[in-house]
DNA sequence: TCGATTTAGTAAATCGATTTAGTTGATAAA
DNA sequence: TTTATCAACTAAATCGATTTACTAAATCGA
């Protein structure tokens, strides 16, 4: 178990450093069977593994990744992560994390901290505060692929749920069980891309079925302050809502702790149908129907990506859309 | 944004770079104010960062360490990475994370794999069954840190929950609310004195309060074959269980799946107490009442305590326990 | 048969730090 | 005045690989 070095091998072998080296990295151009014989059998009698750290100063190549992200307690994000992992691990890819928490600070001292440890390249859940920072590390060739956020389409690799046509597939849902007054409830969309095509899925779904886009029930939601209108408040008034569709998962949570609180019943007096899987939801009071993504899958896609990316110097721009699948509960009521 | 390095940092302060390194070393031993001050200058003119691979190859420290779990996705180890994540961001070390999935021949390979990459400690969540593998290691003087598992209480490093104490509070809360006949169901534990000990503060609860245990009450459920007896089963028995005290989080779903399933109710018809927290509980159709450990506590106590090792050669025997608590909700009937 | 080429392998430079063993010039002690 | 001491630095070795430039022996063509 003790630590072998390369110079180890080459003694036991009789040949030099240089040999050896060649025979590990396949350059077999002029050596003899004997000699190729002789080192593998060093090799494995000693049980060698070349020192990646070594290897990694030379070469100037880590095989380590970084990934940056809010939160990876997540339940998304945790299995984004694992499948970024599971991708890396079959390519003896090393994966470094970083949470930001959503604080764009945190996020450029995570950018040049990943930079300074020399990844090889990283993938990142943007806050959409640091797309110019971004773009100097790619144009110093540092490989970077986003996912979870597009932030201005201008991306030069990115992989992401295809929110369009999951929102518009969600909204038709709804009008499908009856509901004409849906309130779409989002997080600010402006120069926000992946938010903004959510809102284009829920408005292409009403035009396609002749419902004109009502603003009152496009309500705003904030990290901080929470809701725009109480939707107590909204369900209280003349023309009320007979659907929320919420697009971010604490949206959900938050309105459902207050529907609850105020005893206002899923489904029977206002349906609900959310964006992002919701742990457990099955066992929930009241099951929760949700717009899935796949985020083990975009984890993979990501990596791939991004693996693809450091290997093959030159790449343009790449936008991977995965689909989203409709989970089907009981919190949306037929009217 | 270029990479500066050392001998930049030499030639513009005019100096060697040996004592450009013994300044940024801290090593102010003989040198001058004067000199002190342009080294001082150069580097932050520059904006030199020293290359951690070419130190870490010389001072065969990588200010890495390996994070050995089962599943990273999983709400409580998730909370526990976070931990130790946390905790290294401030003491500048990076975490390498590998999951096992519970396999004990991926988890020998995961110590392997972070032995070669000279990771400087390791965290493990063990499987349990490389206990002198990672003994191995240990002697070969590689700091390991466990958590979650104490399998023969002879590990020389581990951070853990009081599991005996909190069985014990757990069962003493259900014969406080009246019940008599409390099923414990559990993992099987022979050898592994986490499990042991939930079994232990179960019995010390029932004999504090003058109840023998019922080998009948004490129920096994494993990972791929489910129950011993059918839950459902041990409902119509003569005498049956008034409470079911679960002991593993999937215990729990899973027991939880097939009462929802036959139409038992909880907690009229039984009552139901889960060892470690089920993500947004509080919504469900009965908010189940769990005793919860603290995981992103002891990812940081582990975290502290291995880095304390890393950086102290010499230390022995240390286990630190942690509390858990009770959170009660809906699930458990008084009688 | 002899220079040219090919085959098989090695010595030494390199990656970017740290550290040991010196070196130099100034001051103090003998 | 000479030697010893000390302050303030530096040259060179080192960590463990990879790679370039080189050498020596074998083979080849004319």
């Amino acid at each position: 178990m003790s630590k072998i070095k390369l110079i180890d091998v080459a003694n036991l072998a009789g040949v030099s450093k240089s040999t050896v080296s060649q025979y590990l990295n396949g350059r077999f151009d002029y050596m003899s069977e004997k000699t190729k014989e002789r080192i593998k059998r060093a090799v494995s009698e000693l049980n060698y593994v070349p020192n990646p750290i070594a290897r990694s100063l030379k070469l100037d190549k880590t095989k380590t990744i970084g990934v940056i992200v809010r939160d990876i307690t997540g339940f998304d994000t945790s299995r984004t992560i694992r499948g970024i992992d599971d991708y890396c691990k079959t390519s003896d890819y090393n994966v470094l994390i970083y949470n930001t928490d959503v604080d764009p600070e945190v996020e450029a001292r995570s950018l040049e901290a990943l930079y300074q440890l020399r990844v090889d390249g990283i993938i990142i859940a943007p806050t959409g505060k640091n797309t110019d920072l971004i773009n100097k590390y790619i144009a110093n060739g540092l490989p970077i692929v986003n996912f979870q956020l597009e932030h201005d389409g201008n991306e030069k690799s990115i992989i992401i749920s295809d929110y369009r046509k999951a929102a518009y597939d969600a909204t038709e849902y709804l009008i499908t069980l009856g509901h004409q007054r849906i309130c779409f409830v989002t997080q600010d969309f402006t120069n926000v891309k992946s938010r903004m095509d959510r809102y284009l899925g829920y408005a292409d779904a009403l035009n396609h079925y002749g419902m004109p886009v009502d603003e009152q029930l496009v309500q705003y939601w904030h990290r901080n302050s929470g809701f725009q209108s109480s939707p107590k408040n909204l369900l209280n008034e003349i023309n009320p809502p007979t659907a929320f569709f919420t697009q971010h998962l604490p949206i959900t949570t938050e309105l459902l702790a207050m529907l609850n609180a105020a005893n206002i019943s899923i489904p029977d007096d206002v349906s609900l149908l959310g964006f992002d899987d919701i742990p457990m939801a099955a066992f929930f009071k009241v099951p929760i129907t949700v717009v899935t993504q796949n985020p083990y899958e975009i984890g993979r896609e990501a990596t791939k990506l991004l693996l693809n990316n450091i290997n093959n110097k030159e790449w343009g721009r790449q936008k991977v859309m995965l689909p989203c699948s409709l989970t089907e509960r009981l919190s949306c009521k037929k009217l």
